[in-house]
DNA sequence: TTTCATTGTGTCGATATGACGCAAAGATAA
DNA sequence: TTATCTTTGCGTCATATCGACACAATGAAA
């Protein structure tokens, strides 16, 4: 990495999420030689827009390209990377000398999340400051660096605010799904449980799905049918929200 | 203003919301001897939280304090401030020549949003580059400098998704307020009309209004009644979000 | 005193919501 | 092969909410 080509003080954190088990799930580099846990991250070159650098992080890591990456909060207070910090990466052998000073300088950084269908990600590749890279479950999260939990709670929330407006179920799920699975993953974003009947209904009622005619196999109990999302009317009733109808 | 005590290449940049005669204005910059408006905005000190910067800002310009404000989205195009855009500045006067390259740097901006109560702005102050700062209306802007335009467009379209989720009335009308303004404010944002008597009834379903016991005199035509905000009820009635009932 | 636009309140049919019941499906156990 | 048992798919029904109105009260202006 030529540092003089990245602009300084600069980062971008991403927060990916997939969906597995019931669970929301999180990509986190654990450090070299450290009991530490970190978003995966970057700088952004001098000559590249801000948002391209996302998705290039995103693209290093799990190899993905055409993902739901949005910004949702610049994190930008003095304090967010400590005094001993970057001294402390050096000591540990996760960062050369030379670039401590680089890592001591004050940093802003741009939080992004991302939506991506957790089995597409075969072997996530760990960058040059970590040994691994893991998917850990949301509610089980290990001792982060800096305020990166911070950085996950700030990205779940808005999770839950824009779920009417993303295509949340589109970015989570397989191509192929069934009702249970699209409710398990509305359960799991909002932490509460949904009458099953009536979930069903209000899905429906969005015309934004359809029956592939087909059922999904080999589970126990009756087999239930797979649905894929009409792409072109889930984005348009995405546009408006995808509330019931409300006075506003 | 010593620039070696500002981070090169960041700056915030506010649209600031005001509501008047059922329309939303916003305050603009008229910069120097140029044709050309701008928003409020400045730099970042290297010791200062960005919120605080922005909020800086808010204060210089309106000389309020304690006011909504929040950033929506951060501008990271490369080409977003264009070549000639400083040399323009230098030759028109706007800036002083040693300010050249500090302006033609790439800079990228953090766009914030604040809502003000129009009638508490006394005198609104221009800054060093600008001539004037007025109220102007969002339907009718005039031109605008680099990327301005965007960031108002992103600036009103998170207000209208903001709008069941952040103290919007509160924040933008007077203390006291009529039914009918909060209606009228509520049609501005989203760009259509209501039904009077089922937007009383919702807006009284919420909760969230005290009613003063006082009217409106002077007004031709039936006095209408004065509410208030109820403070609490209404942060704790949007947290929620304060959409109908609905499954999720 | 009359006029008239505006406010406050209520009504009513259509629709959506929330809480259920029940039969069909399909793997597993008997 | 048959019975069991859990899950899925579809439907019902009382209640709440929505959307579109009607009508009386108010208060300044004519």
């Amino acid at each position: 990495m030529q540092i003089e080509n990245y602009i300084p003080g600069l980062s971008v954190d991403c927060v990916i999420f997939g969906f597995h088990e019931n669970e929301l799930r999180i990509l986190l580099l654990k450090l070299k030689n450290l009991n530490k846990w970190a978003l995966p991250g970057g700088f952004i070159r001098k000559d590249k827009d801000v948002d391209l650098e996302a998705a290039r992080v995103l693209k290093e890591r799990t190899g993905l390209d055409d993902i739901f990456l949005q910004q949702f909060h610049l994190f930008g207070k003095v304090g967010r990377n400590k005094k001993n910090h970057a001294s402390n990466l050096v000591k540990k052998n996760v960062i050369e000398p030379s670039m401590q000073s680089w890592f001591e300088q004050r940093f802003i950084t741009v939080g992004f999340y991302a939506l991506v269908e957790y089995s597409k990600v075969k072997q996530p590749k760990p960058d040059l400051i970590s040994e691994t890279i893991e998917w850990r479950s949301i509610n089980d999260l290990p001792d982060l660096l800096l305020d990166h939990r911070d950085i996950i709670s700030k990205a779940h929330e808005t999770l839950k605010k824009e779920l009417n407006f993303q295509p949340i179920g589109q970015s989570l799920l397989a191509d192929e799904f069934t009702m249970p699975e699209l409710q398990g993953l509305y359960e799991t974003i909002l932490g509460k449980s949904l009458d099953r009947r009536n979930f069903r209904r209000k899905m429906l009622s969005y015309d934004i799905l359809k029956d592939t005619q087909k059922r999904r196999a080999g589970t126990a109990h009756k087999a239930p049918t797979l649905y894929t999302f009409d792409k072109e009317k889930y984005a348009k009733a995405l546009e408006g929200g995808l509330q019931s109808s409300g006075l506003f």
